[in-house]
DNA sequence: TGCCAGGCCGGGT
DNA sequence: ACCCGGCATGGC
C-alpha cells in the first residue's frame, strides 16, 4: 500500500512519535510546520529549543511531551550512532528494540514502527486496531498483550518485512473502517465472514479485498 | 456536545 | 506484574 506517508526514514520516526495516540490529519500540520522550519534532521532538531519545537508540533497534541520525545530520540542517535540512522539500523534487529525500548517516549508500537517502517526490519507492528481485531478474532491464544500478538503474527508469517508492512496497513485500514472503538462488533467487517478463523493469512486475503480508502497517505 | 484518534510515562497497588 | 491518571489538539 505504500501507506506510511513519509519522504526520509527520519520524516517515519518523527511521525510515528507524533502520530502516538493521535490522527494522523493533526500529525501532517506538525509535520508541515516541522518541515517550514527546515527541523526535519536528526541536526536540526537536536539545535532547536524544547519550547519552539513544542510549538511547531502542537496541532499532533501532547505538545509538550511530544517534543520531549522527539529531543529524547535525536539525543539518542547522536550519542550511540553519531546521528547516522543508517548506521542505527546496521544494529542487529533485537538489539536496536531494546536499545529503542529504553528511550523516553519510544514504546513497543512506535519501536517496531521505527523498525519496520523506517529501518525495514522484518518485525510487525501491533496496534489499537491489530489488537481489537484479533480480540474480536480469539486469533490469539491466552491474554493478547503485545508480545502475545506480536509473537502470533511473526511465527505464522515468513519474516519478511515487506509482507509485514503490507499486513499491517491492510489491518489498520480493516481497524479503521470496521473495526473502531465502540463500533457494532465487527459489523460489515469483511474478515466476519472468515470466522472461525486461525490464521492471519485468511486475514490477509479477506483484507485484500476491501475498499482501501481512507488511509492518511 | 462528547467521544475518539495507529501510546507512553510515572506513580500507585 | 498490572492499573490508572495525565498528557492536548482537531474532526466528526
Amino acid at each position: 500500500m505504500h501507506w506510511w506517508p513519509a519522504r526520509t526514514p527520519f520524516e517515519v520516526i518523527v511521525g510515528a512519535i507524533l502520530t502516538q495516540s493521535t490522527a494522523w490529519v493533526n500529525v501532517e500540520r506538525a509535520i508541515a510546520n516541522l518541515r517550514g522550519a527546515r527541523l526535519l534532521s536528526p541536526g536540526a532538531m537536536g539545535r532547536v529549543s524544547a519550547a519552539r519545537l513544542a510549538g511547531l508540533v502542537r496541532p499532533s497534541g501532547y505538545f509538550r511531551q511530544k517534543a520531549k520525545k522527539l529531543k529524547a530520540f535525536v539525543r539518542f542517535l547522536q550519542r550511540n550512532y553519531s546521528g547516522s540512522l543508517t548506521r542505527m539500523f546496521e544494529t542487529p534487529t533485537a538489539q536496536l528494540r531494546e536499545q529503542l525500548l529504553e528511550v523516553h517516549g519510544i514504546g513497543p508500537e512506535t519501536a517496531d514502527s521505527i523498525l519496520l517502517y523506517a529501518g525495514e526490519h522484518p518485525v510487525f507492528v501491533v496496534d489499537a486496531y491489530t489488537h481489537r481485531i484479533f480480540e474480536r478474532h480469539a486469533l490469539v491464544e491466552g491474554k493478547p498483550d503485545y508480545e502475545r500478538v506480536r509473537a502470533f503474527v511473526e511465527s505464522s508469517l515468513p519474516r519478511d518485512s515487506a509482507l509485514f508492512n503490507e499486513f499491517h496497513a491492510l489491518i489498520v485500514n480493516t481497524g479503521k473502517n470496521w473495526c473502531r472503538k465502540g463500533a457494532p462488533r465487527c459489523d460489515g467487517c469483511p474478515l466476519r465472514d472468515f470466522l472461525p478463523v486461525n490464521s492471519p493469512y485468511f486475514a490477509l486475503t479477506a483484507s485484500s479485498a476491501m475498499p482501501l480508502s481512507g488511509g492518511p497517505a
